[in-house]
DNA sequence: TCCTACGATGGACACAATCCAAGTCAATAC
DNA sequence: GTATTGACTTGGATTGTGTCCATCGTAGGA
């Protein structure tokens, strides 16, 4: 991850301590952590880390496309550093748990001139919804 | 959207001047509101019920399988009433506008069983992200 | 018409995220 | 090494979304 610093640092970014535990906190696979779990591990790291800092750098990461925002239902955003490697995410409806999926070669088609309103199209997020077998064997 | 209240009746659902102007709010194709919206609009219809109440009346809604929730990023979720028409989503990234897309036959595939990770997979959510015409024209 | 269990109410509460004014410090210039 | 400055950080207040709970009201059956 710490070509993610070499690359923030190229774009200009002042590099602070509260950025690098961040970008730290973040590292690695099939992470998909919230704002707060990673205000919780950065504090961890850095005590005196705010809220707001937190906030401000996923965001920026996120605007860098370094990392991307999963939508949950109900449930706080979840911030996936695996932006480089497209996958899609198998989500459980019971505990919100995510996986990340690799389907072979089964992305959906781009959307055909007649379906796009006038829209243009930059991203597909595929989202299989289930139950994980945790769940299932808690309650049938 | 009335068979939509003849099947809850059917389903021993107590009818109520409060679901009834729930249900007849949700009415329509490419109908996307929050439980915000969905308040306020019944309220125009029936100025005293009250937000515990659309709530509840919307979970229902969707336990029941008659409308879904749709997920977004960084906005309370939506409600989606046409949840008898498979149908993708396609959204602004800008303004959030959401459109109702029916691609032909590019459904992704199931995940392989190597990639289930022990899941029950019950629904597949595909979501296209861009920017709609308006939000093009403002901003180049 | 009366009963009663289910539904509705609204104020308090919980959580996610953002705003703001003031203080701090990384990077640059000298 | 020091001074400078504007970007960054801080934390408390605030907004927005959604839930909880005790109490009241009422739809639908007897």
């Amino acid at each position: 991850m710490s070509d993610l610093l070499e690359r923030l640092r190229a774009r200009g970014w002042r590099m602070t301590a509260q950025r690098r535990v961040v970008a730290e906190v973040l590292a690695g696979e099939h992470v998909h952590l919230a704002a707060d779990e990673v205000l919780e591990r950065a504090s961890a790291l850095l005590p005196e880390i705010s809220r707001t800092t937190v906030y401000n750098t996923l965001g920026e990461l996120v605007a860098l496309g370094e990392v991307t925002e999963v939508s949950t239902i109900g449930r706080a955003k979840l911030y996936d550093p695996n932006a480089h490697r497209p996958h899609h995410h198998l989500v459980c409806t019971d505990c919100g748990t995510i996986r990340d999926v690799h389907p072979d070669g089964d992305l959906p088609a781009g959307l055909p001139e007649s379906e796009r309103f006038g829209f243009t199209v930059h991203a597909v997020e595929v989202t299989f919804r289930g139950r994980c077998a945790d769940c299932r064997a808690l309650s049938g």
